[in-house]
DNA sequence: GATGAATGAGTATTCATTCAT
DNA sequence: GATGAATGAATACTCATTCAT
């Protein structure tokens, strides 16, 4: 939307009513006077309410009356090649509608639209490489460090050596030790969700998917066994510890999890009434969880891999074998 | 009431006339000259008695000029951030008056609460628990700081203070911090073990026994749910850490625990080929491990024992449901 | 007050209503039901507004009858010989009227002499004489350390290891570094205070008492020039400093100062209008400190003392020498 | 708006048509799928539209419907601690009415104010001053910085990031921050030595040239309340502070100051036996000094300057009143 | 010249453990 | 036996200063 030549602006114009009303919400150089323009609309606001019958008729007129008037507003303001006026002034108004207890608001579609095209996609999360070697190569210590010794008794300076760098670096890139815990965890996470996202963006069979998601997920933690032991070893951090946070990471990475896997239930498989979803869901990570602390505990010395058809067949069939018998085909 | 910047109480003030008034009252360093004060109150009374016309016209007069008067010394005070000394000014003029045999005393409200509120509130006596012993005393608190604050949050200060021991008294029956923690683990599991030994003595069928078995151990974490979190928060001492400590307890005095469940296995009900007993064996802790870490989390806000039909199903038969039966084509 | 037979009591009483109302608000052993007492307050005080014509008849009306009330109930409960549990009654009547607003409260001035009587008089301060001389050892040390190298520039080992000490021993009593510079400048400067305290407590003309008070207040400072000198290093402690602390440490032990000043000044002998006491006040303090500075730079090779009647001469009567044509006398 | 505990979220939850029906729109991670989210509106729409009998209505249901359906599911997300979700949500709500030709769209206000607040406000751009050279730029941000939060309070990044240079810039310019703390004083004290020698360079009555002095040096105090009050923070730096440097500086640059005086005072108006003047000299800085220091502790809530004539009264006539001449037999 | 990432010496504070009373 | 004052080893964290780019 290209602006209009200033010029002939000035020029021509609205009534003169319509003048002076924006002329005093805005300056001369285009800013928005926005505690001038509320109050203006408190007053029609309370105008309406004292004109109509009942709470009722208020919301009706309050809405049928603001919208003319946005409308009017904005138009203007486009025509004038001020779209970007429009969003201060709406967002001002629902404000404003909010407070004084209006319950809904409407619009143009189009002109809401125009208004809405303000708000930013994605932030662009910045990526410097160049600093991310040192930040790699504290973490990897830090977690070399933490799964060896524990974090309590790892010291940053036992870090900081092993990284081979200065103290005073761990303090450049973490806030602090429980931060740099904390980080170590979420970032060398992301990659499962990843992989555990992807699962469940197809369209395959629940089961299967399920099958596919527990597979992942023992393959990763069997990968980064430090990292996974570390997070069970289950360090506690003021008021939450490594589990915990983990948890909370898992759901807020994957807040449509539980939807999503419900959504794809169609067919109806699996048990999902009540809390059982939250329960299976739970003690399934348990049973892994444990599965995992056992291969640990052995020293590694098998492939924990391996494990993993028993475990899948138990969590989808169970520890009894009858439920063979009606399936003599497998 | 926050007494107010000392320094500016300085700098501000009344008229030079309450100055005055104020200063022949107290020191410079606020202690009350109670006879002055009482003086000049007679002073003023016996005027106000003689320029009455009666005793009840005395009343009257007396009472107005009072509230006036200690209001506005009160007033005066409070704002000097001295609201302690409006206590001794007011018990002084109350017990004037009732010399003088002024009936009646009156001040606002909001001063007489703030003076009586230097009337202190009987303080709850506590009971020093003698009857336990010490040691005792000493593993609940431990048991109750760790569950509540964290291993290496608690201090021995505050479990000593908690057992209502002295800290050295922690150091008779225990050699360290750590000995304590371990102690109370080994100590404190001892019943589960019974327990789960009873169960498997008898010769009922062994699924029947394995419900038993989960239905009973459920009931022991739920209620020994500190004990059991203090376990779960797997607090690494030297080279093991809770849950290890305590399945080496567990094997100790259980070591014949996987033989007598495959005796028992007589008619091959339950999966105990090669791994199988293993990983079946420690997903199941898992399985319940976790949804009792759910229902930690939660608060506690719901019976953990309900969920052990739930548990002891998908255990047995699996996630699946018996849509087997629906689908026989698969 | 000794408490009646019980048995005789419980024979006894007054009249049934009176019984009801009071066994309202009182368990059987004599605890007291706050809440019970409030509701049923509220609710007669309800009733009362609603039949009082305005404001000014409703105080009128609720005083009288709240007077009378309270009067009865007290009555009753000195009777049965429960003074004490006057006090809890009254002090939830004032609070409540302090929350309905009621301006005013009174009370025959016998009953408020006998709740008032329990309001302690003062908080008798605990001297652990055994402790103290530790705490004085790292005080000393403190002082000594902090005046010579300058409160940044010491750590707590030095003063630790100057005092004799461990370092834990300095956090025993004192909570940080930060709270043993306060404490040590709180502590040292108590005798000033009293002396001050004393010289304006008497009656003495007030130049007089002014001429002692620089006097002392310079003797002191010589004695104590460490500590003097601690205070003018001007040590910032978050956002207050050692000038700032002293200064509020003065007001707060000598809040009527001023108005002891101002009291005792009955000739209007020294300028005390508008800001000129503060100024006169302020700038005297300065004086001496810069006095005091420029003998402490000079490495006290001369007796600070000597200053000590030109500094009052100069502050009383000027730097000019005109005066002294007036006074040919002197 | 805070996030809510990810894992409250997952245990909460609403039915499961509305799970299923927000899993289709959703990947597990939250992502959104806004093409299946507009073919099931678009679906919707097309439904209404069949079953309204003209225009009007469907402009009245769809709105209504539309509105209903938005409110749930962004009531939802709400709750799972998603409110970002809901604007993209929004946007393609409204973007799909603005194709079908839907006229306007309602929202509750309340949730219209959630999405709004993601419209970034525009931010004032930084004007990065590059007229005045660097050293300047540095001193005026360590004059601030250190007047502000104290010296040992304020890192050289602060100073740095104040100035809007580098770290490294500080230290091409001053060689430490001792450095920088002394040249700041040094070199911003350069103005008042001229005034101060310029007043005693003329010929005026030493008394008005007194006057003068003083009046011009608390002008320059107050004027540079900054510089002063640092001078004032006495701040150590190895074995003098910035007291002693101050003072250093005046005589090194004011050396015949004394001289001067006294060659002034021909008919011998003020008092320069002895030690008197130097007394009379630090004594007058200390008394301006603490009276500087009352102002700036205020807040300087008044105008300093107002306190100059009391402050020459005092120091040249003395705190006593003429009272002299009322009380001749003193 | 300007910058800011890297550094590590320096320090306040904690707390398990000891031991005299 | 019980206590708690005294201790000092251990450690997270800060920030002035350097120096490669």
């Amino acid at each position: 939307m290209k602006k209009k030549d200033a010029f002939l602006e000035l020029l021509g114009g609205k009534s003169n009513k319509l003048f002076a009303e924006v002329g005093r919400y805005f300056s001369a150089d285009g800013s928005f006077h926005e505690e001038e323009f509320r109050k203006s609309l408190r007053a029609s606001l309370s105008s309406i309410k004292e004109h109509s019958s009942d709470s009722t008729a208020f919301s009706t007129n309050a809405d049928e009356w603001l919208t003319a008037k946005l409308n009017e507003i904005i138009n203007y303001l486009d025509e004038k090649g001020m779209p970007e006026a429009s969003s201060s002034l709406f967002k001002a108004a629902v404000d404003e509608c909010a407070r004084i207890g209006l319950p809904n608001v409407s619009l143009p579609a189009v002109h809401l639209n125009a208004i809405l095209s303000y708000i930013p996609d994605k932030k662009p999360v910045k990526h410097k490489n160049n600093t991310s070697d040192m930040k790699t190569r504290i973490m990897d210590a830090a977690l070399k460090k933490f799964a060896g010794d524990g974090y309590h008794q790892s010291t940053i300076d036992d870090v900081a050596e092993l990284a081979g760098v200065g103290k005073g670096s761990v303090y450049r890139y973490f806030k602090s030790k429980d931060d740099l815990l904390t980080s170590l965890i979420v970032d060398r996470s992301e990659e499962i969700f990843k992989r555990i996202n992807q699962i469940f963006s197809n369209e395959m069979d629940i089961v299967e998917q399920i099958q596919a998601a527990i597979h992942d997920w023992i393959r990763f933690i069997a990968d980064n066994s430090d990292l996974y032991g570390l997070i069970q070893s289950n360090i506690q951090i003021h008021d939450t510890n490594t589990r915990d946070m983990f948890f909370d990471h898992v759901f807020s990475k994957l807040p449509m999890l539980k939807e999503r896997v419900i959504s794809l239930n169609r067919l109806n498989q699996i048990r999902t009434s009540n809390l059982t979803f939250d329960t299976m869901f739970f003690g399934s990570f348990g049973y892994v969880d444990w599965v995992f602390y056992k291969w640990l505990r052995s020293g590694k010395v098998y492939n924990l891999m391996d494990e993993v058809p028993i475990i899948i067949e138990i969590l989808l069939h169970g520890s009894i074998k009858e439920i063979v018998d009606t399936q003599p085909g497998k």
